[in-house]
DNA sequence: ATGATAATCTTGACAGTGATAAGATTCGAT
DNA sequence: ATCGAATCTTATCACTGTCAAGATTATCAT
């Protein structure tokens, strides 16, 4: 082997794009290390010197994920002025990220390490609906209340994202729209 | 081969049940349609007599799933006597069905063969939906807004059945009694 | 009953998979 | 420069889905 390929030099980071790439495209089914490795350009063992096993790196193209995720409510946060409706642009943000990469939400949550009181997205959402509602939105709410309204919010918006993404029940000629109609009606 | 064991008999159907027994308890990803045959008393290749391949043999699992998870909704409807509280019902047994058998959850909506305008769940709950709210609630909604209350409610009864079925927000204590308030903080 | 045809099942094989062990190559700290 | 650690290759294992060929049984017209 020549001396310049031997090393790869960042194997791991590509591993986990080159896989995320294939994911996106052909769902995580059809994934397999080997394919992955020789895609990278790399022999088929090379990525358990990074990896326990698949499961460790699918774990690991799962958090990339979320970071991603992640971004993207907290960015439509960031950028939504009036307060009122953040909940509200989180929402469609949420759904909208599905509906851009709809594999994406199989593999995020159809892996079942998922603890929603530990998962940063769920947190980030708990702490602005706690936020609007008790110094934007007239009402004091208990803590109970309040949690309640989160899962409930965040239940909704969640299954919106499968049905909307998936299973395709909203046209799409106007789905930013839709989205906004059917969380508001209930709530958001 | 013994004359008496050559033919299996009952093959297909015990096929299916065996395989949803694997699936409850280890979850799709380590069920092989080896395994499923040896478990069943045949040869590794008997299987693809009745099915063209794997893949169809879950579709064949997934539409018996579906069947019982239809029943069980369509039992809930069926045994509340008070009208206004239908969806309410509905809803609560959404949940628990997934509450109580958790590897479904994702066995069923993993699969992405799923489209919701014709799914008999979905289009169950929907009637139930049409009904109640024409001919209970005083309400009179028009159809466009009608449809979009169906999606909200699913939307959140199916997150909600996630939620606590697989990442265990809730705790345990007095399940059903928190499952309804959530659900009718939010508009059931 | 007999025989033909179809349904069902077994055996034996193939390529592809995740994973491991043993050894080769390179990197980095000393 | 050297030695240990990190990284990569080669070879191999058990297991998987699936198919082709043939064996066995069921079905049904005659």
């Amino acid at each position: 082997m020549k001396a310049d390929t031997y090393h790869h030099g960042n194997l791991k980071n590509e591993l986990i794009e080159k896989g995320l790439e294939y994911i996106d495209r052909y769902g995580v089914e059809s994934l397999s290390m080997r394919k992955l490795a020789e895609a990278v350009g790399v022999s088929s063992a090379a990525p358990y010197a990074h990896f326990k096993n698949k499961e460790a790196f699918l774990d690991a193209v799962q958090e990339y994920v979320t970071d991603k995720f992640y971004d993207a409510l907290k960015d439509a946060a960031d950028n939504c002025k009036d307060k009122i409706k953040v909940i509200l642009e989180i929402g469609k943000r949420y759904v909208m990220f599905f509906h851009d990469n709809p594999l994406y939400y199989h593999f995020l949550f159809t892996r079942s390490n998922v603890k929603l009181n530990e998962y940063p997205p769920f947190i980030f959402f708990e702490s602005v609906v706690t936020d609007v509602m008790n110094n934007y939105v007239g009402k004091n709410l208990d803590k109970e209340t309040l949690r309640l309204k989160t899962i409930a919010l965040w239940a909704m918006v969640h299954g919106l994202a499968q049905i909307i993404s998936i299973e395709g029940v909203v046209d799409t000629d106007n789905l930013e729209k839709e989205i906004e109609k059917i969380l508001v009606s209930n709530g958001a």
